[in-house]
DNA sequence: TGACGGTAAGTGTTCTAACACTTACATTGA
DNA sequence: TCAATGTAAGTGTTAGAACACTTACCGTCA
């Protein structure tokens, strides 16, 4: 069972169950792929989370997002949003606005900067998709999306 | 395809590509389960990655294991391995001694007390583990796990 | 034998993530 | 109309991760 990932991690003794490989598995794979994402990503000056958000704000156009709206929208959920936001109004890719008739929410908006650099990004994303999803077979990532699915799907219980 | 990743993060627009699916779903899904795993560690005062590097050096023995060892060994490489160990000594999981012949090696070997603190562990991981893939078939798992195998399998080329 | 290239570990610094706590505003209902 | 409750955002602080750079030690070969 998944002795390459045992050679992998130069790991002498076998897992100990199925669900402990996948455990393993599933982390490292995530880790391996999104350090490569956040390789493309550097030489641009935004992390793999921020990138996450700019394509959210995209996503929610000129009406844009509160603060609570984009952190669930995020792969990763995560507290400190607000300097999250803070980091990419500083850098331009976003603006915050508390322009809503409740003024509790400060909305975000995407900025033309922020435009530009996804689409500066869009050649570079569709190659580290490539890399690492286009030698499988096409009914096989389809599998691989169902199942992780599945993973998620189950845990509510 | 996988509507069910859309509904989750809120997202209107279908995905690009099988392949951006696939990214965001394994993210997503690892994200959650490290996620409720931090969750589970965290009364024990140690974090996944401090676990991590119990386990390897548990595997390891007596003879422990030198500083870039244990790196290579980990679920999601990175660097600073050395405050990492650092802090693990502080808390008294583990020993560091130069004394390889080699005088540049630092040997890492777990302590008592960590042996003790991953015994106490068990059962809370299993739990993790049944709640996270314990509802998948045996098959699926499997099919899965070797899945995952695939997509870090191809990216060599 | 002593300069040299390579490898192992450590350091300095900066940025980011995480957690708990606080402030500001809105809504409800007595 | 104003206390009470709930929700949105922000803040203070600590700890951890990321990157580049430096030191220490080994083996080799001129």
């Amino acid at each position: 069972m998944s002795s390459q990932l045992r050679a992998e991690l130069k790991q002498a003794k076998p897992f100990p169950s199925p669900e402990a490989a996948a455990a393993v598995g599933l982390a490292r794979t995530a880790a391996v792929v999104e350090h490569a994402f956040a390789e493309a990503l550097r030489p641009h000056g935004i992390t793999p989370t921020q990138y996450n958000v700019l394509r959210i704000l995209r996503g929610a156009g000129a009406a844009g997002l509160c603060r609570n709206e984009v952190r669930d929208r995020m792969v990763s959920p995560g507290p400190d949003t607000t300097r999250l936001l803070e980091r990419m109004e500083d850098q331009g890719l976003i603006s915050r606005d508390r322009d809503n008739p409740d003024r509790r929410f400060v909305t975000a908006r995407i900025t033309d900067a922020g435009q530009e650099l996804l689409a500066d990004l869009e050649g570079p994303l569709i190659a580290i998709h490539q890399r690492w999803f286009g030698h499988m077979a096409e009914a096989r990532l389809a599998g691989l999306i169902e199942l992780l699915d599945e993973v998620r799907r189950g845990a509510k219980g």
